[in-house]
DNA sequence: CATGGGATTGACT
DNA sequence: GTCAATCCCATGC
């Protein structure tokens, strides 16, 4: 089933909210670094939380091109963060990847990171893309056959919790953002869900 | 051409 | 809890 691998473009070409929650569990893998998904949100043109929202621009056209491709932008003028293109081409949407549990590359991603604890070095958007190494240079990129992929999910399932998304100022109302309640790599805040519950 | 605003993080009170 | 860092780009004169 053509959906279920995100390798092809079919994955990505459907409802960016179903997209974003066949990516909890899947790998994120870039130059020998690599992490499972944990956390994503969703953005659609349709909604003001978008950068698509109000039409396309320079910065933005990545948003609206063919799904599977990575939309890499800088955030507050300091870190890089990746999302897959989802939706039709021509369609605004996307997946932000918020936090990852890394697998492979642990000690490139301390050297990185200035850090050491595994679970400190990819709990954040601006946090995984600088443990990967990820920069403005892949905006564009095809996540289903470039330097960065995605691979099918693997390993122990994934336990989908809803919430708000997060630092955000407009739309703040819609559950958007899913995490992985197994595990401990989530930002913060964790979900409502996930604070009464035992993350692996 | 000048200005303002972030889909964040880490340091500090 | 608060707050500054820092850069791309959208918007407006």
């Amino acid at each position: 089933m053509s959906t279920a691998d995100p390798r092809v473009e079919a994955f990505y070409a459907r409802p960016v909210q179903e997209v974003a929650a066949a990516l909890l569990g899947c790998t994120l893998a870039h130059a020998g670094c690599s992490g499972r998904i944990v956390e994503v949100e969703s953005y659609h043109e349709e909604e003001p939380a978008c950068h698509a929202f109000g039409g396309q621009t320079p910065r933005t056209a990545v948003l609206f091109g063919a799904p599977g491709l990575a939309y890499v932008y800088r955030s507050y003028g300091i870190h890089a963060l990746i999302n897959a293109v989802a939706e039709a081409d021509g369609v605004g949407a996307a997946v932000l990847i918020r936090a990852l549990e890394p697998i492979e590359g642990i000690e490139e991603m301390r050297a990185r990171r200035g850090l050491e604890r595994p679970e400190d070095l990819c709990s954040g958007p601006g946090k995984l893309t600088q443990a990967l190494g990820i920069g403005l240079d892949l905006n564009g990129a095809a996540l289903t056959d470039g330097p960065v992929r995605i691979l099918p999910a693997a390993g122990r399932p994934a336990e989908p919790v809803a919430g708000p998304r997060i630092g955000i100022t407009r739309a703040v109302e819609l559950p958007w953002r899913i995490c992985d309640a197994t595990s401990r790599c989530v930002s913060r805040p964790w979900p409502q869900a996930m604070r009464r519950r035992r993350a692996a």
